[in-house]
DNA sequence: CTAAACCCTCGACCATGGTCAAGAGTCAAG
DNA sequence: CTTGACTCTTGACCATGGTCGAGGGTTTAG
């Protein structure tokens, strides 16, 4: 069905960052903000000074919205979309950074394993009532605090 | 056993920032920081103005440090130790904010199962190498965007 | 006494990921 | 032409958890 996208009402020639924000889903001042920070290569200018854009840098903004909801920092994700131009070579480095990124996340996974099991302990040997002296929550995360 | 700690060695009566910090692990800025924060109670004053401290204050940085650990933030921290001062009632609620503290953890755990599936699922799909085109990695992230 | 080591306050600065305000220019509709 | 909506740049500000420097005063050892 999408002969023509070029002449598509709904993707006119020009649009302004308030157009494209709106269609992203992010602040204007979002994508001022990648733009200084490199995310975002910078748009040609209207007479006038506006930026004027392309209807890809909508597609940029989505990639960037759905690497962040996959816990990618903007720094990491400025590597992949440079990655991304490397044509060939890219596709093996964005694969190892999604390697290595996977391993962050199980890392993270673990540690908070860790501190879920210590919670629980923590819980579950708690009477919940009773002098603070023996709640071994507090117990625990003071030392003796007995003094 | 603990007939008169306060004329032991180890600890004598002033002690200043500097000999906190140290028996504590933390840093001196550290400290006068967590005092501006509300974490630490002011301590009193020598004539020359020095901050001279009890003992008890390196258990206190103690708690907050296991705690930070345990993935409380400085407010919360803040919040227990608050109610840790709260005779009786402290309990409770020292308990339930532990459980919420836990039931938080684990929701972050969820969340990064799930990313984790998600980032598995391309990695795998993706054979690292060929055409940027063809990397499920990018274009799940790029979108199909056929709206 | 002197010098080193310590302490004081105040305020600036780091990274992260934006958000907002001021003051000025531009664009489209009526 | 005027009005209102939009855009421009620059620079400040938010929270988080500190860290560091400047420019003083204090304490302690020799």
């Amino acid at each position: 069905m999408r002969m023509d996208t070029s002449v598509n009402p709904q993707t006119p020639r020009h649009i302004t960052i308030g157009a494209v924000a709106r269609r992203a889903g992010v602040g204007i001042d979002t994508i001022r903000y990648y733009e200084r920070e490199n995310l975002l290569p910078p748009p040609r200018r209207r007479a006038s000074g506006y930026r004027d854009y392309g209807p890809d840098v909508v597609e940029r903004l989505r990639f960037i919205r759905r690497a962040k909801d996959l816990g990618f920092t903007l720094q990491e994700i400025r590597e992949l979309l440079t990655l991304s131009t490397d044509r060939e070579r890219g596709v093996k480095s964005v694969k190892q950074r999604a390697e290595a990124r996977l391993g962050e996340v199980e890392q993270r996974i673990r540690e908070l394993q860790r501190v879920k099991r210590g919670l629980k302990q923590l819980i579950d040997a708690c009477p919940g009532h009773g002098a603070l002296e023996h709640c071994p929550i507090l117990r625990a995360l003071g030392g003796e605090e007995g003094a």
